[in-house]
DNA sequence: TAGGCCATCTGGTCCT
DNA sequence: AGGACCAGATGGCCTA
């Protein structure tokens, strides 16, 4: 049996109300025990770590006193028994104060629980914008975090020298880094010939951000399978976890060859393989004001409002700049050398001129 | 079954 | 005092 909150973070009181009901309720059916559902979730966390040690809602009232006593020292109690704690001894808590500690913490939960669904819809936000996003299958937080980097260096890349989206070096730069099922998937994503596998392989020379390389398992890519057919593996391939493909971000990025930012229909309309059309939540606009920024976080419910979904959208309404005007971004380490996307993307990327997308 | 990823709890620290 | 942020710990789920 798993419990989970059903929405944390969308009703903050009565979601703690009812958290509570169910702690209450959960702990006193299992007369005090840890049930084996209660794992690190909801659960009182590990015991004997803190130097206070309130997670124990099942102690009883009466034994509150007694808290902290014979039994720490040591470090024996039954089959509660854990590591002998050290330290000097923990002061008792006043039964007050203890249940006000109590409500704090649990407060604190309910927070820190909102916080990190915030974060987590975030990421989804920023998975949404990326270049390969999956409706069946999504990138894990880091992946997306090395994407992202990526797909901003290579977007750079794209605006400053004019490098077509479809070129080995546009792909070269968002593979960067990726794990070998990420690689595979932005490079199903993309529109690569049947030499793609061995440059992508070149790109585990060196790897960076400690990521797993990127070598073995593409180079098994035949060459006969097309890539926009919306779906990988391709047989032969290590298989990814990743299903069904969305391709129309990339194929987005062909609107640069027509012109400058030029206007493109709605990204849902780009899938030419049958793939159904990207209908996740969609993107807050961008700004760009010294790096790629989110005007504004959206709350999980503003997540439904009808943005477009792709940066290249914005990219339309972009005033046009020559791509020389961006020369002499700075490369990695603030020394980046813009034609060696080997080199791995900027760690500090600075577009000095503030653009609306 | 091991390993990766994730959600959650928790206590510490910093800030208002 | 309380909130935000962070990192460590823990256990569940899933996949190879």
């Amino acid at each position: 049996m798993t419990k989970r909150f059903g929405k944390p973070g969308e009703g903050d009181v009565s979601e703690l109300v009812s958290s509570l009901a169910w702690l209450e309720e959960d702990l006193s059916s299992q007369d005090g025990e840890r049930g084996p559902e209660m794992g690190g979730r909801y659960g009182l966390g590990p015991g004997g770590r803190g130097s206070i040690e309130l997670g124990s809602e099942d102690m009883d009232q009466e034994e509150e006193d007694n808290y902290n006593d014979d039994d720490e020292e040591t470090g024996m109690d039954g089959e509660n028994e854990g590591p002998k704690r050290r330290g000097p001894k923990k002061k008792k808590m006043a039964r007050g104060r203890q249940e006000r500690f109590k409500a704090r913490r649990t407060k604190a939960n309910a927070r820190e629980r909102s916080r990190m669904h915030g974060l987590n819809d975030a990421l989804d936000v920023l998975r949404k914008v990326m270049p390969c996003a999956s409706k069946t299958q999504k990138l894990s937080k880091i992946e997306t975090l090395r994407l992202a980097r990526n797909y901003i260096w290579a977007l750079s890349e794209v605006l400053e020298s004019g490098q077509s989206p479809e070129s080995h070096g546009f792909t070269e730069m968002l593979c960067k880094g990726l794990s070998q099922p990420t690689s595979n998937l932005v490079a199903g994503c993309l529109q690569l010939g049947p030499s793609a596998p061995k440059m992508i392989n070149k790109l585990d020379d060196k790897p960076f951000g400690g990521a797993p390389g990127l070598g073995s398992g593409v180079a098994g890519q035949p060459g006969g399978h097309h890539p926009l057919s919306g779906h990988y593996p391709s047989p032969g391939l290590p298989s990814p976890p990743y299903g069904s493909l969305e391709a129309s971000h990339i194929l987005h990025m062909k609107s640069f060859e027509g012109g400058p930012y030029e206007q493109h229909p709605s990204p849902n309309e780009c899938s030419s393989n049958g793939t159904p059309p990207y209908d996740g939540p969609l993107t807050p606009p961008l700004s760009i004001s010294g790096n790629f920024a989110l005007k504004q976080e959206p709350s999980p419910h503003e997540a439904e409002r009808n943005y477009p979904s792709h940066p290249s959208h914005y990219l339309s309404s972009l005033p046009h700049y020559p791509p020389s005007s961006l020369a002499g971004l700075p490369g990695p380490q603030g020394e980046r050398s813009i034609h060696s996307p080997a080199s791995g993307p900027p760690t500090h990327l600075h577009i000095h001129r503030p653009v609306t997308l």
